[in-house]
DNA sequence: CGTGAGCGG
């Protein structure tokens, strides 16, 4: 009963995020024939990784970790924070000691109330490891 | 100002 707290404050999916980008323009919105279906548009790749946003300016990690360790085992989580002023920039990552536990996390916290705001939960972008020392000059030429 | 989109050390 009453299990429908849920679906009102969470009714924002990854397309409110960016604001309607009404880019109505019947001018240069046209590919030209080959559809590069290798974009990534929704699908994330599951990951342990996983990127929490929306959380109030006073969350700690703390709270973070202890309101996801509820769905499974949190390796380590951390509120992005800016280090020249320490305040949190209101969002966080959460790392979970498996895919499961990752994919239980974000259906057990997306969409939930955080410090009176709320949250959302999902999988971190992929990012390049600290191994490669040859750096191009910045070369964005990879993107999936 | 901690004002509210976003991806860290």
């Amino acid at each position: 009963m009453a299990m429908a707290l849920r679906t009102a404050a969470a009714a924002a999916p990854r397309g409110l995020r960016r604001l309607f980008s009404t880019t109505s323009n019947p001018a240069i919105n046209f590919p030209p024939s080959a559809a590069t279906a290798t974009q990534q548009r929704e699908k994330r790749e599951p990951s342990t990784n996983l990127f929490v946003s929306g959380l109030s300016k006073r969350t700690t990690t703390e709270k973070l970790q202890e309101a996801f360790s509820q769905f499974g085992e949190v390796v380590h989580a951390r509120v992005v924070t800016d280090r020249l002023s320490g305040y949190s920039k209101g969002f966080g990552f959460v790392n979970y000691a498996t895919l499961e536990g990752a994919a239980n996390g974000i259906k057990g916290m997306d969409g939930q109330f955080l410090d009176g705001w709320v949250i959302f939960a999902e999988y971190a972008r992929p990012r390049p490891p600290p191994g490669q020392h040859e750096n191009n000059m910045s070369s964005p030429y990879s993107r999936r």
